[in-house]
DNA sequence: AAAGGAATAAAACAAATGTTTCAATTCTGC
DNA sequence: GCAGAATTGAAACATTTGTTTTATTCCTTT
């Protein structure tokens, strides 16, 4: 065991990556307003000045800690991962949602209810100027690649016009479950996103979502030139 | 043109309901612990005394305008809003996911990005406990009813396995675009939740979703005692 | 080993905020 | 019209919180 300061605190961080984390963990419990920095410090075994001093305010910390999550996010669970591209566009999709499973909920990821996971659902909700950055580095090309798939799942010809509300409801049915789960906990306990159900999630998200690409399809196949969608 | 008092301020509305309108507006907007008395009080053309005097606090105030809201919400535009009980369940189950949408995002309802549904969202992400009640009493019922017409659809011998999930799916794709809308204004601005999409919207959710339970439906009626999902 | 910079600790400061107090005003029932 | 209750207005109070300051400790370089 080694002495590192007067505190004996974990040596195999520094206390910068200490106040990145335990902030990542309180700016998502607690959000931008209601966490304070004497909690952080606290959480992090550092000291309030460390805080100032490393990240020049709160207001910087907060971005930080956004960069830093979505990184760690993206690099642990790329939008690509387990998707070969000669695979059929099913089985990219069915990676692609379980990678979002995995990302927003998972230990190892955002880790949903009590961790980081709940910073990207306040962003959505209310994004910070910090936020702008993170979209178009992060979620665009994220959108972009479910985009690609189903553009292979429902051929070339359907327009943004069914494309992009078939992304919104497959990423939105992913992010529910990082968004709502105390409730859905409450409700639907089996259901509940923690790890152990995980994978059977999302193997459901995924039939359920094939089969609402698949009804768009004909949808938009079998009405031809008549109103896009029934009256 | 009446002079109430020294202040020319609404006289179609006593103080207390200004102030429920307006905290519900800056609740929402802005969080519990970012909202201010302050502020509230100002936007209510009120004084801080009256909201301690007429909800003793900060807290009591947000469980009358979560109570206020849900009633309000659920007043307008009822869980069974257009459904006749007589109609198939594919139409009472559209006639539901549009009455979520102009719940959630109307300007009748909770108005969606700049009103109060994002207080909703708020619960959802970390439930107070003023939200008990409400669970009780608007969420599940409202949850029992999409899950009744799910039944109706699949059959009375689909378990809660299947059932929830499939009910999950459907409300998360409704919630998730009053959570997200900024983002979604941001990267698909052709679908943002504003009022002239919202029928659209509605329409293109439900499409979407019979697609997905008759997926599901028929996974777990051809697989009768194999694995229940394809592994 | 010494010096200079980097990092941390502790206290002080100023602004914001929920609550309380008390007087002034308005409303209601008789 | 009046008495008492209900409501509102304005100021004061105590606490919290982000930031700054100053001194001390740790680390690297020479």
């Amino acid at each position: 065991m080694f002495i590192i300061g007067k505190h004996m605190t974990d040596c195999s961080q520094s206390t910068k990556e200490r106040i990145l984390a335990a902030a990542g963990d309180i700016f998502g419990r607690e959000g931008f307003k209601a966490a304070t920095i004497r909690g952080i410090a606290k959480a992090a075994n550092a000291n309030i000045a460390a805080i100032n001093y490393h990240f020049q305010g709160k207001e910087g910390l907060y971005a930080a800690v956004l960069e830093n999550v979505f990184h760690q996010g993206f690099t642990r669970f790329p939008s690509k991962l387990g998707i070969e591209e000669s695979a059929p566009p099913e089985q990219q999709l069915r990676a692609f949602i379980k990678g979002m499973f995995y990302r927003l909920l998972s230990r190892d990821g955002w880790g949903g209810l009590s961790g980081q996971g709940r910073l990207i659902a306040r962003e959505l909700l209310e994004p910070t100027p910090a936020f702008e950055r993170i979209l178009d580095k992060y979620i665009k090309p994220h959108k972009d690649r479910l985009v690609s798939i189903l553009v292979a799942m429902m051929g070339k010809d359907i327009g943004p016009r069914y494309l992009l509300p078939c992304a919104i409801s497959i990423i939105g049915q992913c992010i529910y479950y990082a968004l709502a789960g105390p409730v859905i906990t409450k409700i639907a306990v089996e259901d509940s996103p923690i790890e152990d159900n995980l994978d059977r999630l999302a193997e459901f998200v995924w039939l359920f979502s094939l089969g609402g690409i698949e009804r768009i399809r004909l949808e938009t196949t079998h009405t031809v030139d008549n109103t896009p969608l029934p009256h």
